[in-house]
DNA sequence: TAGTGGTCTAGACCACGTC
DNA sequence: ACGTGGTCTAGACCACTAC
């Protein structure tokens, strides 16, 4: 495990403690000193540490109050459904768009290839077991001259390995999808989820930046238009300083107006 | 200019300078020894600004190379013209809403009142001049045992002033909205922007985390459906380890657009 | 191997919340 | 006033990149 620094190491050990409930949410931890103490460290590398688990979301310290365990309700890469916002937008595949006359590139190499999926709740998003082998597509985007600003990882359900294997080795955007849609899936449908976290030492290498810079994450999952079964999961991974995520909102056709009180057939 | 710490105002020092362009982007930045001595501060201190301006986006550095400025530019995810697709889905206001049985509470007071609106972009997204005078609505949001989740600050078109002036001093979410559509602006059409940065220390301290957890900052923007003029803007600053949005596209013939571009003019 | 950023220590002092 | 986290220094060493 220790591959990194030694205040990483001991923030893993701290957020293990943490996950194990040694401190429950709102429960306070010990001291900066205490800490120091107990894992032979100085002071300042415990405060390191600290703030690495801020970041993440696991504590909150204040000056002169002391270390408290966040309410959690979710950890990073632990979403719990009940506390979400939700918005209904339209817009096609999300995949970022050249505005204008730009042109995004592909920076390095595709990778199309199968993997297994291992990550729990992309697999449970798609709608296979953890570990089962997947078609996949990686990809990182961004302007020729300049750095990436997204990192695309397309899973493709199984049962489309054929029909995905059939494509060009090296795809236009897209391509996957037109293909499964065309075999009788269209239209499929779009959900997407959103949160802002900060990148792992590998994204934030192939998007070039800091693993300081806060990156906005969005899971997309694509669901067939006819069977209404998990077609594909993509996760992006956006720099947060390069790109900002435009959504527009609509009002359902069947939708009465807000206040009960008036009866008025919509128009649009 | 602050009144904060030694790294803090070294950061805001060299954040200035690269700003005006001594150093464009992709240039290498003088090394940590070099702004040590320059700044008569120690290395270790530079080291702590220069992460900063890696939360911010201003640079990256790596070992063994040095620091650079990034590409800053601010590139709106739009969706794709030949794609994007009609939405039929409600929304409704994406005010969260209170999945289940449970119910958001305002943390603290809210606060309706006017201010001036000085943020040069939001200002521009409400038509409006930069310090006009705004009808305001702040409220800090979420469960009432826990933590909040969300800040919410609205600015009310001040041709609605009057209407606004009229409503409870204490209304209920979306009341003003309301009572907006109900004096013939319905319905109001909205567009969001999404993006990742970490939080001021004043929005810190409203959600009750720490300045290093990033959060995810929502732009809404809610047009008149009737003469498509701006109506209000809202800006909420959520905490990234509490929520997820939740987003579900459609499909659209009509490769529509409604929204103007909006350059980015640097508001970082 | 040289150069540059990243981390660590020990000790001191500052800033903020609480009593 | 006290206690706790936050910052700063000086110097040393580690980690990564480029040559």
């Amino acid at each position: 495990m220790p591959v990194h620094s030694r205040y990483q190491d001991i923030a893993s050990k701290i957020r293990e403690r943490i996950e194990a409930g040694e401190w429950p949410p709102g429960a306070r931890l010990p001291r900066l000193d205490d800490f120091a103490e107990e894992y032979g460290a100085n002071r300042d590398t415990i405060g390191r540490a600290i703030a690495l688990l801020e970041t993440e979301g696991y504590v909150w310290a204040v000056q002169g109050r002391g270390i408290s365990v966040r309410y959690g309700t979710m950890r990073p890469r632990r979403p719990r459904g009940d506390l979400v916002k939700r918005n209904e937008h339209a817009t096609g595949y999300s995949f970022p768009s050249a505005s204008s006359k730009e042109v995004w590139t592909r920076h390095g190499k595709a990778d199309n290839s199968s993997a297994l999926l291992t990550d729990a709740r992309l697999a449970k998003l798609l709608g296979v077991d953890p570990g089962t082998e997947v078609p996949r597509r990686l990809r990182v985007t961004g302007p020729a001259s300049e750095a990436p600003f997204q990192i695309g990882i397309s899973w493709i359900h199984p049962r489309f390995a054929d029909l995905v294997a059939s494509v060009d080795a090296n795809p236009a955007a897209g391509e996957w999808l037109y293909r499964i849609e065309k075999a009788g899936h269209w239209p499929i449908k779009w959900m997407e989820i959103h949160r802002a976290r900060m990148p792992s030492k590998e994204e934030a290498a192939l998007l070039e930046i800091s693993t300081n810079l806060p990156v906005l994450e969005i899971v997309r999952v694509g669901t067939s238009g006819t069977d209404e079964k998990p077609v594909e999961v993509t996760e992006y991974v956006v720099a947060s300083d390069r790109v900002e995520t435009v959504h527009i909102l609509h009002r359902d056709e069947t939708a009465q107006q807000p206040w009960p009180d008036e009866e008025q057939a919509g128009d649009r």
